[in-house]
DNA sequence: CTGAAAGCGCTTACAG
DNA sequence: CTGAAAGCGCTTACAG
């Protein structure tokens, strides 16, 4: 192995030096700007890489006024969502030159003493909130110190018209809900709903209600009761609807996180699923279709909205242009646990 | 809504002028620290407010050459095993003053293009790398540079003596295995072995040869295949095995994801689980509590792992004082799929 | 094609 | 308790 060691902290100073040339010229062999002879541009780099030099981000933002970079701010959300999220973003960012840097903020938001994000216009060029990533004035913050943001799964605080990426929540929640309705006769169909915080809950409920409507079905709040997408609220409340008898012959989870939970809790209880009570899920997460029975689902496009968040963000970055509202399409996904 | 709009850009200086104190008082406010009279600190924190103002993270780090911040550096590590990893993390950065910022290589090692990586000693304090999250030159290159690193699920390339991170990979394996083999009276125990590239699976296959060998059952090389991590491929060699009519009675995955494809084929194939064949996994996964039979699985500190390596991160920073290892207990947890 | 120099926004001895 | 000033490592007109 090499040994790499050096004096800590190399600088442009020293490769300017070494290569006897000015701290400017090195600045132009890095970033490829300006015009720059072969041979000098060669010796730069040959430089460079004996002294193990790395430019200093903080210095070239300061200096430059720019990071290429983008941020993604996210809550401390859950299990495959974030991987497909992600992945899709990186789609999206790739082919563009941008890095792409995260904070999480599972802890919740930050007091007075930390009175800035991490990431922020300073360096960054733009940002991707996730809903709930960030309170709604802490957006409005950021807006006016004119930076560009792209909200995902959220939309924009009043007045302040920032692009939102969300895909189909209320159609595809309908379209699943009426399948359960006019295919297998279901009438008595209770809703897991998700977490209150997240606005894909209100739009799936939504679609929810919907359905019902449109199909004569009067609303019954006794069957609307709290997932908030995990399995283990999920559980809980199947748990008491089954307590206290009360009549149902179908559920609409609002993610399959959540419908994972229902179908244990249902289990248990002895119900067959779906000839005594059929599950539906939303998302079609990765385990769904290999459960027994395989669950009915809506496929929600979570790697594609990343992708289009990113796309979106660059849009704007790079020429303002964008939709102010990309809304992904969904797709029932019919398996068997809900009677197919 | 208050209109927060501001002259983009405000600095120490407009907050010094407006608040008629100098630059250093308003950064000795800013940071607590040195002593700066109340009146005055109250003036400057109220035209801080007022102006919106915002440090410059990076002429922070330039200036003070320290940046209170952490970087983790991950592959495109999928489902439930992020969030909880992340979540550990955080935990172990709670109560120390340092912001975590985030970096996914999905998108695979960069090249010379960009030469540096988006998190290093110039805005970082240190790092934690996830398994396969970075080549081995470019971890030594980056001790070289005396940048404090701590590794998860992944030991020190030879000679650098990296602190590492992970949890009992071998002997959790080796458990369960052996479960197997006593209480189910199993004898031709198939393995769905996890990614080549992460050295947790060296590890869980180790282990099951292990229990293997201890029980004297001959390692039949048939019975292991590439399980990947992931329910897609382990189904296919499941598939594969059935066709090729090989002779096995339980299947011990190397995640909970293969077990899931696992259980898949198997059904698919008509085979009963456990009585025909029985599966167990690794890492107990959220959902696998709730699958039909419940998994039988090695439950994995995966949250208590980035904990860990949070603490010994700070810990190296703040102390120099690190294990080099970090091995935290598995524990077997028996449901159905086994037989039990 | 290349260099000297100002400036990006902050922190930190040092002096008072 | 407060300020003047140097310096952190880079980029970018400007001049040649």
């Amino acid at each position: 192995m090499i040994d790499t060691r050096e004096p800590s902290h190399v600088t442009i100073a020293d490769v300017a030096q070494r290569a006897k040339v000015s701290t400017a010229t090195v600045s132009r062999v890095v970033n490829k700007s300006g015009l720059v002879a072969p041979e000098t541009a060669d010796r730069v780099w040959s430089v460079i890489r004996q002294l193990n030099y790395v430019p200093h981000m903080g210095a070239r933002v300061l200096a430059s006024q720019k990071s290429r970079t983008l941020g993604l701010i996210l809550p401390g959300i859950s299990g495959y969502f974030f991987s497909e999220l992600l992945r899709g973003i990186e789609n999206g960012v790739a082919g563009y030159d941008y890095s792409l840097l995260i904070y999480s903020t599972h802890r919740g938001v930050t007091s007075e003493q930390d009175f800035y994000l991490p990431l922020n216009e300073h360096n960054t060029d733009g940002l991707i909130i996730f809903t709930e990533g960030l309170e709604k004035d802490e957006i409005a913050r950021l807006t006016a110190r004119q930076l560009p943001i792209v909200l995902l799964h959220q939309s924009s605080p009043a007045g302040l018209g920032i692009p939102c990426v969300t895909f189909e929540n209320k159609n595809g929640s309908r379209a699943i809900v009426e399948h359960l309705i006019k295919v297998h006769k279901r009438r008595r169909i209770a809703h897991l709903a998700g977490s209150e915080r997240q606005e894909d809950s209100y739009w799936r409920e939504l679609g929810y209600r919907q359905a019902l409507e449109q199909n004569d079905i009067v609303f019954d709040p006794v069957l609307v009761a709290l997932g908030d997408f995990e399995a283990e609220a999920a559980e809980e409340a199947v748990d008491k609807w089954l307590a206290e008898d009360v009549e149902l012959d179908a559920i609409f989870a609002a993610d399959d996180e959540s419908a994972l939970g229902a179908i244990t809790a249902l289990r248990r209880a002895g119900k067959r699923i779906p000839q005594d009570i059929a599950v539906v899920g939303f998302d079609d997460a990765p385990f769904s279709r290999h459960l027994t029975p395989a669950l009915t689902t809506v496929r929600a496009p979570i790697e594609g909205a990343g992708k289009a968040a990113a796309e979106q963000l660059i849009r704007l970055i790079e020429s303002s242009q964008v939709d102010l509202l990309t809304l992904l399409p969904t797709e029932p996904i019919f398996r068997q646990s809900c009677g197919c």
